[in-house]
DNA sequence: TTTTGAGTTGTTCGA
DNA sequence: GTCGAACAACTCAAA
């Protein structure tokens, strides 16, 4: 007699290791493994997210056999499921509140038609209904969530389990499923910066435990520096889990205990990760509504209606205001798909408070641009720098991207690598050009306004600017 | 229940 | 150049 399949649904789960659902499917027989692209999806991935996603499942594919389906999730389920004679079927969970209700209708609607559906802890140290306050309700800062989430602890890392994988056709090609940029293709050369996939994500997570976590409290603000570990996309898709990602940090402070405040950091990095994933389990409308609702108040600039806002927003996707720390990062993104954290939150202080634009404007130009774009990380951080956020930052914290580019880049060698037009201006003048003598200028080839603009805005008065507005978000201005 | 202290990532000003 | 305080007021969490 024929063993009777499970159906394992790929979903940001690319990886074999320490996979919990993987692990239980591979329990009930011979296991065919499907990734499906829903086209109702509510917020389809942006354009350098599909980009990794192509290149994850050409990875996947090499490790196992994987059947690619277009379609409306559920029917593409039934029709696999008829197909292949499979009675179960098996994923790990998903948080967003788009996917998880999915799931649950799918749960719901193929337990009710006899079918064994199960859903395993995704990848998190937690799942986002397991901290709470002593009240039982939703923690809003991230420290006692984070001091309770580590209280609690979390399992140790599985390695890969031995699975009965079942080849199952017709699967879509590749190329056609999820298609590569071209004409113009952006994203030409991305394939030498990045290797996506569970065995490059496991390297690049390895490399950084050896030589970039020394240092990583303090050199992880540096853009110069290798003290990231750019590990970002990796965890988006899954193709590490972060319960590996943790142990492997732990080994290493516990091999060293010079390594302990790095490890420590580095852990709680990856617990800001959960901490968003708790507020949009507990506030779905956190990627589109202030979360702090005295944020409504605040007097936007609307790039639809006003054309210098709109004008603003451009020079800022281009990498074009004028003040090269910001142009660094937004050009960062724009050629890599990436960009360092902590100018991340220069560029979103830059938008929201020197250009007084929306952090919607912010949060959606990321969520196509970058190869990392996470509905709560992305939601989370840029509310957090927007100062409406849980926890979020005091709306004083109005970042000086002239001071941060100096601080944080002291060699300059970031801004020029992305500002090469400014590339033999003086370190004093680098991230003021404005500042420059006509002299300096003139000798490093510079003409302000032609080869690099002018700033866009002044930072004084755009900084006295936010601040006023943000007297419209107190209490007592209602 | 009440009180008290804390709260990712900063900047500016004035002594 | 360095240092501490102010920048506001609020909510949350823990004692």
């Amino acid at each position: 007699m024929k063993p009777v399949p499970t159906l394992f649904w790929f979903r940001n789960d690319m990886r074999l290791d320490d996979n919990p659902a993987l692990a239980h499917a591979a329990t009930h027989g011979p296991v065919v493994g499907v990734f499906i692209d829903d086209p109702t999806t509510p917020r389809p991935r942006g354009g350098a997210s599909r980009w990794w996603l192509h290149q994850s499942l050409a990875a996947l594919g090499t490790q196992v056999p994987l059947t690619l389906r277009h379609g409306e999730s559920l029917a593409v389920l039934r029709e696999l499921l008829r197909e292949t004679g499979a009675s179960r079927l098996v994923w790990s969970r998903r948080y967003d509140p788009a996917g998880a209700a999915k799931d649950k209708a799918i749960h719901d609607t193929l337990t009710r038609e006899g079918f064994t559906v199960l859903g395993e802890v995704g990848n998190m140290l937690a799942e986002p209904w397991d901290i709470s306050n002593a009240e039982g309700e939703p923690c809003k800062v991230f420290t006692p969530f984070w001091k309770r989430l580590q209280a609690r602890g979390w399992a140790a890392p599985q390695p890969a389990p031995r699975v009965a994988w079942a080849a199952h056709g017709p699967s879509v090609p590749l190329d056609t499923f999820c298609p590569l940029p071209t004409a113009p293709n952006w994203a030409a050369g991305w394939e030498t910066l990045w290797t996506p996939g569970e065995h490059g994500a496991r390297q690049r997570a390895e490399d950084f435990m050896a030589h970039g976590l020394r240092g990583y409290a303090d050199l992880r603000n540096r853009p110069d520096l290798p003290h990231v570990s750019r590990l970002s996309a990796a965890i988006h898709f899954g193709e590490v889990s972060v319960r590996r990602l943790a142990h492997l940090a732990q080994a290493a402070a516990h091999a060293d205990p010079t390594l302990r405040r790095d490890a420590d950091v580095f852990l709680s990095e990856l617990g800001w990760r959960e901490f968003s994933y708790h507020l949009l389990w507990n506030y779905p409308t956190l990627p589109h509504a202030n979360w702090k609702p005295a944020f409504d108040a605040y007097p936007w600039r609307d790039p639809a209606t006003d054309p210098a806002a709109a004008r603003d927003l451009t020079l800022w996707q281009r990498g074009q205001t004028g003040y090269p720390f910001v142009d660094a990062g937004m050009r960062e993104l724009w050629h890599t798909g990436w960009m360092h954290n902590r100018v991340r939150m220069v560029v979103a202080s830059f938008l929201i408070k020197h250009l007084r634009l929306h952090w919607r404007h912010g949060e959606a130009w990321f969520w196509d641009t970058l190869v990392d774009a996470d509905p709560a990380s992305n939601a989370a951080s840029w509310q957090w720098v927007a100062g409406s956020g849980a926890d979020a930052a005091p709306y004083f914290r109005i970042f000086n991207p002239i001071g941060q580019g100096k601080k944080f880049d002291p060699m300059g060698a970031y801004t020029r690598h992305w500002c090469p037009e400014l590339a033999k201006l003086p370190l004093d003048f680098l991230q003021c050009p404005w500042d420059a003598t006509p002299f300096d200028l003139a000798t490093a080839g510079v003409r302000l306004g032609h080869d690099y603009p002018l700033p866009c805005v002044n930072h004084e008065a755009a900084r006295a600017a936010a601040l006023a507005g943000y007297h419209a978000t107190r209490a007592d201005s209602a």
